[in-house]
DNA sequence: CGCATATAGTAAGCAAGCTTATTATATGCT
DNA sequence: AGCATATAATAAGCTTGCTTACTATATGCG
């Protein structure tokens, strides 16, 4: 087992992003918004008027996720979830007055939080970082998709008669 | 605001994370673990008779999420907690038996998970991630104990007063 | 038209991480 | 010895993310 210093990436990759969040939401308790908030209305104010499957998809949580979120946000008036014109089932999201100066606040923590944690970073580490967690996304959102390859010893057993 | 596919530092960190904790997850229903859970148990095999406060440290989580983790160790036997010989507040904490062999599976599954997440990543890309994130943890641990540099607008008003 | 299948959204319950607060115990100073 | 301060562990409550399951509605096929 490596020191902590030297987690493996799993570890270290949690870690960091838990760290982030924790730094993001200290920082932002006077906003009242929380870092997964935050994300929602980001996403949102780049896709007006999408509904909630397609906004749960790009964000690559599942709708239950997202279902709490939009609930709490919309209970503090940031958004709000309109009838569609014909299916209605569908529900369409979109930001309140009420939302819109926030975004400009929660954007400049978001820059300070990150200046903060990329301190002694250089650019070319940054523009690596970037990258390859894209592609660590990509991998996993595919990889999540497929049935889990474990050893499942009672599976095992009914298979082999 | 950068498409999904483009998001900032910060939204990529978090949901690399997240993704690489439900897949290792979905592997390891098998064993009954946690991500979380298997974090807790390789710091202590490497750390056996520490006392909680000093693992919570190791972690660089707070006592209290420890503590609600090693419940869920204790009750299915993958932990005990013993009394400190002159210490009455303090327990340490040891791996049972029936824990060992469950860390050898633990680790090769996070392996495994790893290996998923990092296909086409050049191994030096690999070493620049990880040192990377190593420096943006150690900034982080450090700006969560500053405090908040927020503009607080009832504490301005209080210090211009 | 009727029904099987699919889609959209949500309920219940659990885990993890935090903040705030509390209790029990130890330490160190006067 | 007494008491203020510090430390260890934990309770309550909230948020987020997931799994499993459910209801309402839409679609498409025979």
């Amino acid at each position: 087992m490596n020191t902590p210093s030297q987690a493996p990436l799993g570890f270290l990759l949690h870690d960091a992003a838990r760290l982030l969040r924790k730094r993001f939401e200290q920082q932002a308790r006077h906003l009242g918004l929380t870092r997964s908030q935050w994300q929602v209305l980001a996403y949102l104010s780049s896709n007006e008027g999408i509904h909630q499957g397609g906004l749960a998809e790009l964000l690559d949580i599942e709708p239950i996720t997202l279902v709490r979120l939009l609930d709490k946000l919309e209970a503090i008036g940031l958004i709000e979830r309109r009838p569609h014109p014909t299916d209605r089932r569908v529900r369409l999201l979109h930001l309140t007055d009420k939302a819109r100066p926030l975004l400009g606040s929660a954007r400049k923590l978001g820059d300070a939080t990150r200046a903060e944690a990329l301190q002694g970073v250089s650019a070319a580490d940054r523009e690596t970082l970037v990258r390859v967690l894209g592609l660590i996304k990509c991998n996993l959102v595919e990889a999540c998709e497929r049935p889990a390859a474990f050893h499942d010893s009672q599976r095992d057993s009914a298979e082999n008669g």
